[in-house]
DNA sequence: AAAATTTGACCTAC
DNA sequence: GTAGGTCAAATTTT
């Protein structure tokens, strides 16, 4: 790819620039600066990172043309969208979903879907924990080369739902408190409505000695996220508030966005990454109420509650080998959790044109 | 008791 | 032969 150098170059200028902004928004408000100083720097970083977006976008088409096909009519299965990026190479992605079905031991069969999540997680918070997915762990290993050892995780439901759902969790051996998150296949379990609660609070340990992240969710996540599967940046949040477990108690009292989290977006050919700033998060969260973050009138379902962004307690952000899909995600974890879900995913279907934060019918 | 995690063994790709 | 991914029994947690 020779021109990716170019729309790398100019990605990475325009993130910065909305980094740059984000300190900016950061210093405002710490300060005591107006509101409307606060919106029009709130209103450029999102402008910055809708360019950064629509020129991922765009690299992508070139990148892999055949990719940039509408998906709009994709099976279910295939685009039920998940915690798992619903990106990737759908033609590919397909026979080996297939396949996944008749072997799991198989390296290669499974899905080329992955996409790449790195959470950075400090405050003792497990970022990659909580994706929306309800995640079984199945085996470590030791990782040659990796400081850390490497999670695997699987649907809950894989035989209930025959949901073929994995991913890997592994910590970055630079910055600990960074988690590589590869999702492979996609999310089959979801058939419970989208006012189901969302998923409990990770099991607390926000230690870091138990690797990884840990996966409690509640089956409903499944679906939560499916719904966002063609939505670019979805937002989800929840007033509910239930102190059932203790879990959940730490983790309201322990997460409050993480101030030093980043959400890294890892394109694995081109290892163009970039981070976003919690304030750039707050920004979106911010913005979820803002007429610049129009949500989408969906169709199917209103996925998009209001946003009252308390906390959320993750966020990760995937992106498809392929530069097809991204999908951030950051929700909250708990399905009794008071919190606020945010979702951030890039579909695939994005790719196609322009870059519809307001474009109905772009989040679904 | 049921569900989830741990961990060593096994299998497959390279 | 080695490394990575998965299985499944044992163990731990809920």
């Amino acid at each position: 790819m020779e021109n990716g150098l170019n729309w790398e170059q100019t990605l990475i200028n325009e993130l910065a620039h909305g980094m740059e902004l984000a300190k900016q928004l950061r210093a405002h408000l710490n300060s005591t600066s107006s509101a409307e100083s606060r919106e029009i720097l709130l209103q450029r970083i999102l402008s910055s990172y809708e360019k950064a977006f629509m020129i991922l976008k765009w690299s992508g088409s070139i990148g892999h043309p055949q990719l940039s096909a509408p998906i709009t009519n994709l099976p279910e299965s295939s685009i039920s969208g998940d915690g798992s990026p619903q990106s990737e190479e759908f033609d590919r992605g397909f026979k080996d979903q297939q396949d996944q079905n008749d072997v799991s031991k198989k390296r290669k069969v499974l899905p080329t879907w992955t996409g790449q999540v790195r959470v950075c997680s400090e405050n003792g918070f497990e970022g990659p924990t909580e994706d929306g997915y309800s995640w079984r762990k199945y085996g470590q290993k030791d990782i040659l080369g990796a400081k850390y050892p490497r999670s695997y995780y699987r649907c809950t439901y894989r035989s209930l739902r025959n949901c073929w759902a994995t991913k890997q969790v592994q910590r970055s051996d630079d910055d600990p408190t960074i988690f590589e998150i590869i999702y492979r296949g996609r999310h089959s379990c979801n058939e419970t409505p989208h006012t189901a609660p969302l998923p409990p609070p990770p099991s607390s340990s926000s230690s870091l000695d138990k690797q990884e992240s840990k996966p409690k969710n509640n089956p409903n996540n499944c679906q939560q996220q499916q719904q966002s599967q063609n939505m670019f940046f979805n937002f989800r949040t929840s007033s509910r508030v239930d102190t059932d477990d203790s879990d959940n108690k730490d983790m309201a009292s322990h997460f409050e966005f993480p101030s030093t989290s980043s959400l890294v977006w890892n394109n694995g050919e081109n290892n163009a990454s970039f981070a976003f700033s919690t304030l750039v998060r707050d920004s979106i969260l911010e913005s979820c109420r803002s007429p610049l973050f129009v949500p989408p009138a969906t169709s199917e379902t209103s996925y998009f509650p209001v946003p009252q962004c308390q906390m959320m307690n993750g966020f990760g952000m995937v992106h498809s080998e392929s530069d097809l899909t991204d999908i951030i995600s950051c929700n909250t974890s708990a399905t009794n959790s008071p919190i606020v879900d945010l979702d951030f995913s890039i579909d695939p279907v994005v790719q196609d044109s322009h870059f519809p934060f307001d474009n109905p019918g772009f989040f679904n």
